[in-house]
RNA sequence: GGGCGUGUGCCCGAGUGGUUAAAGGGGACGGGCUGUAAACCCGUUGGCUCUGCCUACCUAGGUUCGAAUCCUAGCGCGCCCA
């Protein structure tokens, strides 16, 4: 077992905040197992390394030998979480909520101990509370206190809507702290404000409060836009082990770090190492971020995947080879009366380009191979025997094997 | 309910009757350099077997030889008044 202030520096790792530290410290002290909560929105299906930060967080405190409270906030989500909306956001279906909750839970064990993790779906308390219970809570809660988020309170004096049930939700999301007698709860850092209404509700109820921590949010490989589906720039948990592997080495190496903190397996000790050997110049950014990778890989799949995909990311990118797995397109080569094949509409059918024009400027510009060698500009049509088993390629990564 | 304003390509944003498939920037993609990073340089960025044709500047009509540009109505957004 870990000293407190060991424990403590492994816990504040990658945390953006502790509110407040010296409480937290004293929960260590005492020895016993803390119930560690975090609560979640069912309502994104797939899961990426931004969503898992948190997950790999309670992760550690299990390690650390403490349990872990994950609540499926199926009951929260009838309201649906109004945090950095300008907007109320739609409610969702019970049907909805409850495949989305099994497709997240199946996720989060990948990351979490199942031995040392309950689930509980809040709606089994929420959906159950009568008027006088609903009233005693409320009561806790002023207008003004509620008024004082950022959204709602933008939303008010831009003359927003914002409806009754909005203001319930950070409500209800300390009362799942009361319910569960939350020693800590876990949050991004827009989550401050909820986290923050569950110690002072616990408080007001005659519990001890809860500590709150907050994560940062984990930019994509991009390096600039938090990591989001929408944006393109997420590494997903079921993406393949290679994908995973080459998306983690496109990231800006100012990300190494924080990716090590925030989304890998590794020791709090060794990334205290990495990052000091990459301040000082000693240590080569391409051998951190390849480890980083491995690590990554390793984490959702096993060391022999992570060699493979590495291996894989080498013959493409070092050795500019074709790689094994290259998906393969039975094209029709049935030459035109001038016997060529039409090749811009051949890279349309076969996932190349999206459209023929597109497919025309991408031979122009140099970025078309047939078997590793560059068509010349204005190669539109080729004799059916260049492509018969031949592999096209695209830019660097995109690639088709012609059968 | 009344008044004013605004609506352009993935996004922002010029253009205000005629070489306009629409300046400029961002993003994205391709090439070079490299460590598939960053930075930097170059190119591309509506569709089509393309020296041409077709479709486009919120939608529907209209004026005109000719409209993204002018007119009318509708829709969306913003501000002001009630």
């Amino acid at each position: 077992m870990l000293s407190p202030e060991e424990q403590l520096h492994i816990i504040a790792s990658g945390a953006a905040q502790i509110v407040p530290e010296a409480a937290l410290l004293e929960k260590l002290k005492r020895g016993n197992p803390l119930n560690i909560k975090l609560g979640v929105d069912p309502t994104a299906p797939d899961i990426h390394l931004g969503h898992a930060v948190p997950l790999r967080k309670l992760r550690q405190f299990q390690d650390l030998g403490h349990q872990v409270t994950l609540i499926i906030g199926d009951g929260t989500a009838l309201i649906g979480d109004p945090s950095g909306r300008n907007t109320t956001r739609p409610q969702l279906s019970r049907e909805q909520i409850q495949a989305n909750a099994q497709t997240y839970v199946d996720q989060a064990f990948k990351i979490l101990d199942p031995e040392k993790t309950t689930l509980r779906y809040n709606s089994d308390w929420i959906l159950s509370l009568d008027m006088e219970q609903l009233l005693k809570i409320l009561a806790n809660f002023t207008v003004a206190r509620i008024l004082e988020r950022d959204d709602f309170h933008n939303r008010y004096t831009s003359g927003a809507s914002i409806s009754l049930h909005e203001f319930l939700y950070p409500v209800m999301q300390a009362y799942d702290s009361v319910v569960i007698k939350a020693d800590v709860e876990l949050g991004g850092t827009d989550q401050l404000f909820n986290l923050l209404a569950g110690r002072e509700l616990m408080e007001k109820m005659g519990m001890e409060p809860q500590v709150c921590l907050t994560l940062p949010l984990l930019e994509g490989t991009d390096g600039v836009k938090k990591m989001s589906k929408s944006y393109g720039n997420y590494v997903g948990l079921t993406d393949t082990p290679s994908d995973m592997f080459g998306k983690i080495m496109s990231i800006p190496d100012q990300l190494m770090v924080k990716y090590y903190r925030l989304a890998s397996n590794e020791s709090v000790e060794a990334i205290d190492r990495i990052e000091e050997g990459l301040a000082a110049d000693q240590l080569h950014p391409n051998e951190v971020k390849r480890a980083l990778a491995r690590n990554i890989v390793t984490a959702y799949y096993d060391d022999a995947a992570a060699q493979e995909a590495e291996a894989a990311f080498d013959t493409v990118f070092k050795n500019h080879g074709i790689p094994e797995d290259a998906p393969e397109f039975a094209a029709d080569l049935t030459p035109n009366e001038e016997g060529l094949v039409y090749l811009a509409k051949l890279m349309v059918d076969a996932g190349l380009a999206g459209t023929a024009g597109e497919a025309r400027r991408l031979v122009d510009g140099g970025g078309v191979k047939v078997n590793g060698e560059a068509l010349a500009p204005k190669t539109y049509n080729v004799e059916p025997h260049m492509l018969e088993g031949a592999v096209l390629q695209v830019g660097k990564r995109r690639f088709c094997r012609l059968v």
